[in-house]
DNA sequence: ATCGTTGAATTCAACGTGGCAATACCTCGC
DNA sequence: GCGAGGTATTGCCACGTTGAATTCAACGAT
């Protein structure tokens, strides 16, 4: 029982070939009842299990993809990876995590494929690479990118439209008369494309209402967590003018503003209004609840495993690159309610 | 490109065997320098990968070890699995990682191996499989169980003392003068092990002070997420008395009932007390931040991993499992700040 | 000149599977 | 009694890699 039996022990047992064995377990040939009886038997008491290296080996698949984050942690990666596992599961495919702690080398270690091959394809949601790095690697490995804009690239890519998403959101406080709206999540050391497009987004709306995009609204952050979120509170309610509104571009950065709030005693949403971009679960059950821009995850699951099949599965992968675009929703909760504007 | 190349095709390009590109991949023998150039040109020109299939078939072992856990969206989980796949990547180990959504058949099935020999070893936190289930599994596969008990268990197991752990939290409590203290989380629907130990522990506290556990304090939930906090909360809130303390068993249950107080008016900590379990990132920012059992999850990711190492690696797997009690400590914080008592 | 030693590279075999082609067995029809 | 046409089963090989054993050349010591 130590050393694990193969197909040749259950032959042996059983009185049969190896291939016979095989047809069995794999329903690939006619067996006739009374030996499939015999081998089952076999099988049931050895204990036998196939084993997939030597499966991946004879088939040069493995049924593995990679997914490779910055971080498990975070909620929103954390929920859309527990999405990918299941969506995943369903076509019988098995996902090993890597996570790249926004770590330009660990992003390119990934997508180079260092260390060998294991995976049928990779799920990469790239955070400190610029796009024309991730364009030029090349590999013969089928690769999703997820919200990163893939340029001249030769990976699929799906996101949400970020600079469209953005406006909204922007928009959204706009409407409620705030003029004093602060961006906070840029991160210029990174090159993160991804709050690029936020932040365009955020401009264009600005400026589609009248009001000047001013650099002192717009925070840098080092990471996209709460206390990156409160930090950058903390620096506003320091600085000249206080804002009347704040766009975060992820919901941590949002709870870390609304944690801040609180503690400097500013109101939310009557002195701030607050919007975030993810609608992780936590943000529905924050006091006040977070208004939010909400990605349709499950699609974006579904859709970046669909382009990993469908090269995978083609014969000749000349299939071009897709650029699929998921479609998202503004969603209004406590943080913006309509209230007293401060004065 | 298309299809990857192997040993063979580099070795012909570069005029050598197979075997000394493999010694210069692994570095495993002498070669000379000028081999080695010759061989390391022909792998860049080739872009050669090793293939992990077919080491993994030689070497007998795969170098990926399994994490089944009940949810990745769940904070605590998200938080753990981070953690595991860092301390796994230290160990050259990748992680797969599958959700079982705390369904018994799925924890059976992940226990018993179908599906064929890919994992290494195992890391999973049952949730629904009755202890004595677990133990009856026989496996030739390394497992560790996290914070179930394993009771003539053939597996090791590391967990925090989660009776002394509840008990501590519903003593602090009760150190604040509150009595009517209950308790949310209980399955016993699911046989939850870990669900009995908490509610264990929260009796004996009571009993301990003078106070006798009653019925009606303790709520049972269907999951462990925010909404069944906040479910449980309002029923006690509709009940005949209201508790002016709550022992949640984990934290987002705990965020749920602040929810919910907040919802109903219910004012925290001074109407209210709450503690939860976990310590997760959000009760660090929630409004009142949240007291919480913060048990050593680094520690919990290395000890497992340990676990799993020296059973993978010793040469005759003999050693008795383990069983390890990981520390916690009571971090306190506002939902439970001394305050004005209620009437 | 011969032998032992060392370093460098090679050959052979096997890990467990499944595709392919071949073979053994069986039944039926004439 | 014999070939045709199935059905059930088998043997052989290759997938890419590496452990073990082997070959070959060069060198220093005798």
């Amino acid at each position: 029982m130590r050393v694990s039996s193969s197909l040749k022990d259950v032959a042996a047992r059983a009185g049969v070939s190896a291939r016979t064995v095989s047809n069995v377990v794999n329903g690939t040939a006619r067996v006739s009842e009374e030996t499939r009886r015999r081998v089952q038997e076999a099988i049931d008491e050895l204990g036998y299990r196939p084993n997939l290296a030597a499966r991946s080996l004879r088939a040069g698949r493995t049924g593995i993809i990679g997914l490779a984050i910055p971080e498990l942690h975070s909620p929103y990666f954390g929920e859309l990876a527990g999405l990918l596992v299941d969506e995943a599961g369903r076509r019988s495919w098995t996902v090993i995590i890597d996570q790249t702690h926004g770590d330009a080398e660990a992003e390119r270690r990934l997508l180079k494929g260092d260390g060998g091959r294991v995976m049928d394809g990779l799920i990469i949601s790239p955070w400190a690479l610029q796009a024309r790095e991730v364009a030029e690697i090349a590999r013969p490995l089928p690769v999703v990118l997820l919200g990163e804009r893939s340029p001249q690239g030769r990976a699929d890519r799906v996101a949400v439209d970020n600079v469209a998403a953005a406006d909204e959101a922007t928009t959204h406080l706009l409407t409620l008369g705030r003029r004093r709206v602060a961006a906070i999540g840029l991160q210029p050391h990174l090159h993160n494309g991804t709050a690029e497009q936020r932040a365009e987004g955020y401009r264009r709306a600005l400026r589609r209402a009248g009001v000047t995009p001013e650099v002192q609204w717009e925070r840098p952050v080092g990471a996209l967590h709460r206390e990156d979120g409160a930090r950058a509170m903390a620096e506003l309610l320091d600085g000249d003018a206080a804002p009347d509104a704040v766009f975060a571009f992820t919901d941590e950065l949002a709870l870390g503003v609304l944690h801040m709030a609180h503690a400097r005693g500013v109101r939310v949403p009557e002195e701030l209004a607050v919007v975030g971009f993810d609608d992780i679960e936590d943000g529905r059950y924050s006091h006040p609840t977070l208004t939010t821009v909400s990605p349709d995850k499950r699609q974006i699951a579904q859709r970046a495993l669909q382009c990993l099949a469908d090269r995978i599965y083609s014969p000749d992968n000349e299939v071009p690159p897709s650029d699929l675009t998921i479609p998202h929703r503004l969603v209004v909760r406590g943080s913006t309610a309509p209230g007293t504007r401060a004065a």
